[in-house]
Formats: structure tokens, C-alpha cells, sequence
DNA sequence: AAGTGGTCTAGACCACGGT
DNA sequence: CCGTGGTCTAGACCACTTG
């Protein structure tokens, strides 16, 4: 029998993401047996393979047939991630994140907002911009969009540190998944002004929208990256 | 007991897929139950899930719970491959992909490449360069590099068509995986020439190294495409 | 109420890796 | 050789959706 609230699974998965977290099993280090963890954890091994399937897909395991499971390179980690965000890129790059909040402000929606964010007229959203640093020097100018709905009942400084944990506890909801649009422009006074670059630099534009688990839009963000202070990594891999 | 040369759980992906493909099932139909189909497969439910599994992680099926299993909207599948590639961005615009190769040489590799593929000294690659058109439109200029001894054998026809059935004939290995760089900068009198753009205008340009299953690196690709003319596509997914 | 996908069990045989 | 992960079975109960 197992718990109905959460599945083993997950509960497993957990327990293990947090033990290599906390270097409890640390990077290369050959873990139990298939065999030895589902009698720990009391499950059978098609139930703990499942855990250790999601850990392998998400970089933290690798597997090696007749060897063993084993702790992966953190570096593998952050690559998994589809995009890796902004704040992993630049710690890779061993630099220090930080942001500046520009303005943060209740407003009406303009068409943009209003079409991807599936928004009627008397919505209101709050708007968000920043400019993202590394090491001081700014890297990134953005612009976020968020229907107030989403964030009834969450503080300021709750929205700006950890958006999305916000939009979870206010809608009681999971982010589903995000869609990217990944294009090059030339900068404008504006962009230029905020990261400190001539008229006309190479501008790398991400838009991004991100659904909850029920396909709801709840967050436009458009970033602005400066071409020659910020490149995106991602990785393909194969289905099997 | 099962087909030692190919799980069970691939050949009936396999199997699935090209029921889709070829509209056997159409977009939005429901699937038979796994109960059903793993009876048809003759297979436990729990093989069928896992061939079920990987069509709904590729996009291709959807599942909803206590309704059935679902033929999910190409668009979907299209986005899924991580970077959509050139082709099918283009015909997903309604406009006809086509290509010219400006150059085919085999030469001795820049450091760059060496590096990136990590080879000596005496190793030669075979250099590709060439403009990919959207509707006759210039849209990205391409190098590739590929070590010779991945395409031994293969016709140039072969090479230029499909690089990656050309080397998964001649090494007899599977693509396992890429990795993928993208950053904006400005054009150059070349990129400008080939692509009919101004000087200094916007370009997105895209490093991406590609792997065989054992992780030996055997291509890399720069690509530099017009700003104004062309965005890529991403989608991030939720873990569980 | 019936059917669906989600989870789980307690076994089993296989091919592969290291000793 | 023995232990490992990879695959597979034939059941089971659950929560959810739909008629």
C-alpha cells in the first residue's frame, strides 16, 4: 500500500535530491544498490527506479550498467534545466548575481500583455522591471508582467525574491512549464542607457511566458541581454 | 519473456509513432486504454506505460486522468525537440526551407574547432559552409566542421542531406547529445554580404556541438542567423 | 457505476562490469 | 564469478472523469 498524499516515488526523490544537496553523498560517490534502496526504503525497485529515473533525467544521477548508480557533476545539474537560468549562469561563471528593482507598479495591461496573459479589459497586472547584475556591472534589462489574481495576498518583497514560490502558495497551483522566443535586436536608448553600452550593440531579446499546471498563462517576462556580456546554454538530448 | 535485441517498450513506441505520423491516429483522438493496447501488444500494462511514457515526454500523446490517452497537437510535438531545428521553425511560418552550400572542403581544422573536438594535431575535418534560405530569403549562414573519419565513406550528397544518417552509418552510433551556446552580436562585412543585411546589424549567432552516444564530439556547428528574420523557439517542462 | 490513468508489488531473466 | 542496472510480468488498489 502507499501513501495517497504523495507517492513514494516523490517522497524518495526527495530524500535523495536533498542528501547529495547537502553533500550527505557527494559528486562521483557510488550509491546503494537498486536492490539495497528499495529495501531502505521500504518500497519495491520498480517504485524506487522510478525515483532514481527522475534523478538520472535531471542530471543529478548517472547509471552505469554492472557498475553502479553514482552522484553526477553538479556541472551536468545545471545544465539539465532546459535554459538555465540567470542566476546559475552567472555563479557558473563564478560571478556574483545581483538585481536592481527599476519600478514596480499596478498598471493596465498593454496589447501584448494583454493577448499572451489571455487578459480581459478591466484586468490589471503588476509590472515589474529590473536589471539584472554580475558582479556589478549590469548584464540584463527585464520586464515582467503578472495578472494581480496571481498574487493576490503576497508581499512585495515576496514577489520580487521568489516569484514563482509567490504565484504557487497564492494559486495553490504547480508551474506547469514556460515557452521561450529567443531573437537578436539593436539596442535602443533606453536599453542602452540602463546597461551601460553604445546605441546600436547587439542585444540578445528573450520573451517568455510561463503556464501553470492547468495551461493558465501567468507571467510575461521580456529580457534584454547585453550580446556581449551573456550567452545562453542549453542542451538536446536524445529520447532513449 | 522479451526481444533481447530491442526492448519491447521502443518497438512499440516505434509503432505508435508512426500510427501518428501517418494519421492512422489523428490529432485529438483518443487512444484505445493501456489495458487494451497492452493486450493488442501482447505486453504487461506496465511496458505499455513506459512505451506511453516517452510519446507523452516527446509531445506526442497526452494523458488526462479518469478521460484516456490522447493524439496531442503537432505544434506541440514540433516544440518539444528543445531547439525546434531550422526546417521546421520555417515551415511552421508557412514558408518553404532551402539551402545553398557556398563551400565544401576538407581542411586542416582552427584552433577552435580542434579544441572543441578534440582533436591532434594531424587530424583533418571536412568544412561546410552554407546559406539557408526562408522562401528564397537569406535567413542564417552556417559553418560546419566534422572530423573525416566520421563520415568515411559517406557521398557528399549523403553529407550535405543528412549529416547525422551519414554518421550514424559510417560509426554505427546513435546521437546521444548536443550542447548549445547562443549569444547576439553584430554583422560583419561576410555575414552581411551573404545574408543581404546592412553592416552591424543584429545577428543571433548559435555554437552548438553535437555528440555521439559515447560523448565523443563529432560536429560543431556556428550558425549565424538575421535578427530581423528569424527567432527560436523553446519550451521548458516540469520535471514531474 | 464503469472505465481511465497513477501508483505499487514481489517476483523474474537478461546483458554487462569488475574481480 | 557475482553484483549491477535494464527489462518485464500479472496482478492490485487508488483517485479521477465521464456518462
Amino acid at each position: 500500500m502507499y501513501n495517497m498524499s504523495e507517492p513514494a516515488y516523490i517522497r524518495i526523490y526527495n530524500d535523495i535530491r536533498k542528501k547529495i544537496e547537502v553533500n550527505d553523498w557527494h559528486v562521483g560517490q557510488k550509491l546503494p544498490s537498486e536492490r539495497a534502496l528499495a529495501k531502505e526504503y521500504q518500497v519495491s525497485r520498480m517504485t524506487l527506479r522510478q525515483a532514481i529515473q527522475f534523478l538520472v533525467r535531471n542530471g543529478l544521477l548517472v547509471r552505469r550498467v554492472g557498475a553502479g548508480t553514482f552522484v553526477a557533476n553538479k556541472k551536468v545539474q545545471e545544465k539539465m534545466e532546459g535554459v538555465t537560468g540567470f542566476s546559475e549562469i552567472i555563479k557558473a561563471q563564478g560571478k556574483t548575481p545581483s538585481f536592481k528593482t527599476v519600478s514596480f507598479v499596478e498598471v493596465v495591461p498593454n496589447d501584448t500583455e494583454k493577448e499572451v496573459l489571455q487578459l480581459k479589459a478591466s484586468d490589471k497586472i503588476m509590472r515589474i522591471e529590473r536589471i539584472r547584475f554580475g558582479d556589478e556591472i549590469p548584464i540584463c534589462f527585464e520586464v515582467a508582467a503578472v495578472p494581480l489574481n496571481f498574487i493576490a495576498g503576497a508581499k512585495k518583497s515576496e514577489i520580487v525574491n521568489s516569484l514563482y514560490s509567490a504565484v504557487q502558495q497564492s494559486t495553490g497551483q504547480r508551474i506547469g512549464r514556460a515557452e521561450q522566443n529567443v531573437t537578436a535586436v539593436l539596442s535602443n536608448e533606453k536599453i542602452s542607457g540602463y546597461l551601460e553600452i553604445p546605441y546600436s550593440s547587439a542585444i540578445l531579446k528573450l520573451q517568455q511566458v510561463s503556464y501553470l499546471d492547468d495551461d493558465q498563462p501567468f507571467e510575461l517576462v521580456i529580457a534584454q541581454y547585453a550580446g556581449d556580456r551573456f550567452e545562453f546554454y542549453l542542451e538536446r538530448r536524445n529520447t532513449f
